[in-house]
DNA sequence: GCAGTAAAGGTCAAACTGACTTTTACCAAA
DNA sequence: TTTGGTAAAAGTCAGTTTGACCTTTACTGC
């Protein structure tokens, strides 16, 4: 003998954890942050966790992703690429709900237009958070970091036209350790992911660095 | 003025990927095969497809994939991991329906016990799939093959002591290449991933080789 | 006891890595 | 107009890793 809970569908959700570069409050160096929204409504009424919302009918995952960030910092277009689906039946206390997570790397020279409830937070300095989202930005930080050594994201955080040590910036701001700038020099241009442009940014008091750009867009490569 | 279709929900399904290794019926090398099941209802009724199911509301996503694993090949316990949530509006011509798609390797030594309308393909030469499902299927492939190159995955379709040579016919089938069994060896060993049993195996012709297990469980290593 | 075979264990040049040094091109202060 | 500071760019070098080999070892089957 065994009841059956009527019409307890799973619901669907997508959220996105989204990663920028800003200086770290305390000590200046540059960071990872990412913006948080405060819930306004139960289960967890009050605290922080990822934006994001339930997936219409009629949306593509990605597009409902998009309009998350567009929700949240008031712009798309940025790197996009699916993490991973959460769907633990305890995650949530009320209702069943699967969440697909996606992470974007919002470009420096971009400037959010924060969202209403929204603000930002250093990404390993986060509160405690709703759900199991705190689970899912050490998941989305680890992600990140591993990805960046194999892969040329870290071009996402730039602009269309960046020096090397803009790019070397980067990498030591995510992976949080300095790398030898010569070194990364040379790795960098064997991989063949960025070519120079020609030009030469001019103005600062040395050696006027040169510019570069994307080899490639960077696309997710990811099916659909 | 807009007219909206009423108790357009998404439903939530989950599909595993199953991979084993058996000889090509045609060359004999052996080589990836995974199992799909005949649909017996629309859409693509009759056509060849993934196996799974809907998402249950009190059964975990990988309690999902775990008991199509159970009514696809007759067990579980294999290596089992996420691979990625296909949810494009038009994969589906009739309903909504987002397919969070596992991927699971089979060990040599457990013998299928096949459920009803299941049969094997070559990975490789799958036919016409229903719905997105053979993108997803090439989609795996692709992980599978880039993953054996950087993690110890292809122990999980080997028994709990293996020769190296075992262990390289792995690789050779899965990246579809022969690879030089000294520097096989030499880069294994020096891994750590695995560790010898102390024992070798008797009765082959040669100089019998040493056996190995796996220095550590192949855990997903994934959240939840 | 000899032939065949694959395991196990080498060698070696080429490529790559991490740590470090030198040279270059600019600005700014003297 | 020189001089000093700075970071870019370019180079050095030992140590490690890689891919392509070759040699020795330990079995079985004839």
């Amino acid at each position: 003998m065994q009841t059956v809970a009527v019409d307890q569908r799973v619901s669907l959700a997508v959220s996105t954890v989204i990663f920028a570069l800003r200086p770290h409050p305390a000590t200046g160096r540059l960071t990872l942050w990412l913006p948080l929204v405060r819930r306004i409504r139960e289960p967890h009424l009050g605290l922080w966790a990822l934006p994001g919302g339930p997936l219409e009918s009629d949306e593509d995952l990605v597009a409902s992703a998009e309009n998350t960030l567009a929700r949240t910092i008031g712009f798309t277009g940025t790197y996009l690429e699916q993490l991973y689906s959460f769907g633990a039946v305890d995650r949530s206390p009320e209702d069943r709900t699967v969440s697909v997570v996606y992470w974007a790397l919002v470009p420096a020279g971009q400037q959010a237009q924060d969202g209403t409830g929204v603000e930002w937070f250093v990404a390993d300095e986060v509160p405690a958070l709703a759900f199991d989202h705190n689970a899912i930005v050490e998941y989305a930080l680890g992600r990140l970091r591993a990805k960046i050594t194999y892969s040329p994201i870290a071009q996402a955080f730039l602009a269309d036209e960046f020096t090397l040590a803009e790019l070397r910036a980067v990498h030591e701001a995510v992976l949080r350790k300095p790398l030898d700038p010569a070194n990364f020099r040379r790795q960098l241009l064997a991989g063949g992911t960025v070519i120079p442009t020609g030009t030469c940014l001019q103005g600062a008091s040395h050696r006027p660095p040169a510019l570069y750009r994307a080899a490639a867009p960077l696309t997710t490569k990811e099916p659909r």
